[in-house]
DNA sequence: TGTACATCAGTGAACGCGCGTTCACTGATGTAC
DNA sequence: TGTACATCAGTGAACGCGCGTTCACTGATGTAC
């Protein structure tokens, strides 16, 4: 990699860091070339040297958000003992919660609205990204299988109720889950989500004291009602 | 009502529904005073006669699409008998989905993203409305509480953990549902919310192939913790 | 080591856009006698 | 029933704003001989 190649990289890093603040600051509507480039004190026409539209700055902040935000959620779930399923749970839940109130604008755009106009692409790498954060919860729910089994094992559901994109990568991530298991893996997301949602867009707050306590109850419920 | 005043109305909820229907076509960023005024063929300047400033229209939105909203799930109970919480409770979740799913802008424009820019005021007239959601919920737990209570009972909350408003409110539609209840409540409210946000803002789509039926199953799910 | 040339990051001015908001005004609708 | 006046809904032009995007250009950094 050359000087020249190194600037260049450094340079695209720091147009997406100093969007991301923007945006940590504003929300995400205040992410324009214009604003980005005043903050780097270069001109907005510059950015179009790195990145051919606006859009595709976005969709990049996403991928790179996505991926950091996969990485957080694993080390969570790294950090508990492997054979100690309902641990990796709750941290992998506080861990998500913790992210989301953090980075409120970065939560809306990766779960949220998408930018005003922004028509993400077919093709994004934010699919791959977000294909690791279903991991985790597929390993979560696959580690909780055996014991949940007894109680979700009978649930109709078979291959068909899934596209085969899902079904294919959970078959070679944990060829053991039944489609009961698959199904249940996407309402123990909906689960992790539901509060966390309502928090971040300001719906919890004029009810509750104190929000981690009853996120928690929730997820102690959740594993309870894994039989774990 | 002079004919005068009359029609005055008229133009206002006029306004409010270009508003409504610009929203369903194109999102909420698609609400824009010069668009609702060239869709009605008057002028952007006229609409300044009807509503101070674009904020009192947003927020008068918000307050009619709670009502509507409101209407719609206490309807979707009342049409199941009272002595079986189990049906109301799914009724009402089948119909806060059918909601999400045909009026995704709505959705969004209540639960979701404010508008950019827009600033919601202290003291709305949906804060009210939000109430009437949030009472329908209560009402849906209090009716369970009797045979919930031996799982939740002895869950450790007290009504310090709840704002004073909520507390107050509970206290006045049900003086028999200890704060323990109350917290229920708020998980089962972030229950049903959970999948339906994910599926509105598109991310079940790619995993699954029916979203109502794993929706129902997380109902059941979530009717069974209940011990109904 | 020094010179001639190529590369290429960034400039700055311009384009056309839609936005919220203001304001002096017109012309129709209502009211009082 | 007809006239004089008051009300007020809506006009249209203007304001200043920030936006994404384009493009001919400058000037520094790198490369080849």
């Amino acid at each position: 990699m050359t000087r020249r190649e190194r600037l260049r990289a450094e340079t695209a890093a720091e147009i997406k860091s100093v969007a991301l603040k923007l945006m940590y600051e504003g929300g995400p509507g205040a992410i324009s070339l214009r604003a980005i480039a005043r903050e780097m004190g270069m001109t907005a026409g510059a950015i179009y040297g790195y990145f051919d539209t606006r859009d595709d700055l976005i969709t990049a902040l996403i991928a790179d958000l996505y991926n950091a935000f996969a990485d957080t959620l694993d080390a969570a779930r790294a950090a508990e003992p492997e054979d100690d399923p309902a641990a990796r749970i709750i941290a992998h839940g506080l861990a998500f919660r913790r992210w989301a109130i953090d980075y409120p604008a970065e939560f809306r755009l990766v779960y949220g609205d998408p930018l005003p106009d922004y028509q993400p692409p077919e093709q994004s790498p934010a699919i791959e990204a977000e294909q690791r954060l279903c991991k985790g919860v597929a390993d979560m729910v696959a580690a909780a299988w055996p014991r949940a089994a007894a109680m979700y094992a009978k649930d109709d559901f078979s291959w068909d109720d899934f596209t085969s994109v899902l079904a294919g990568l959970i078959r070679e991530w944990h060829p053991e889950l039944p489609p009961a298991g698959v199904a249940l893996c996407l309402r123990v997301w909906g689960r992790l989500h539901g509060l966390v949602a309502l928090e971040v867009y300001g719906h919890l707050r004029p009810h509750v004291t104190d929000p981690t306590k009853h996120y928690l109850a929730e997820l102690h419920d959740l594993v309870r009602s894994l039989g774990l």
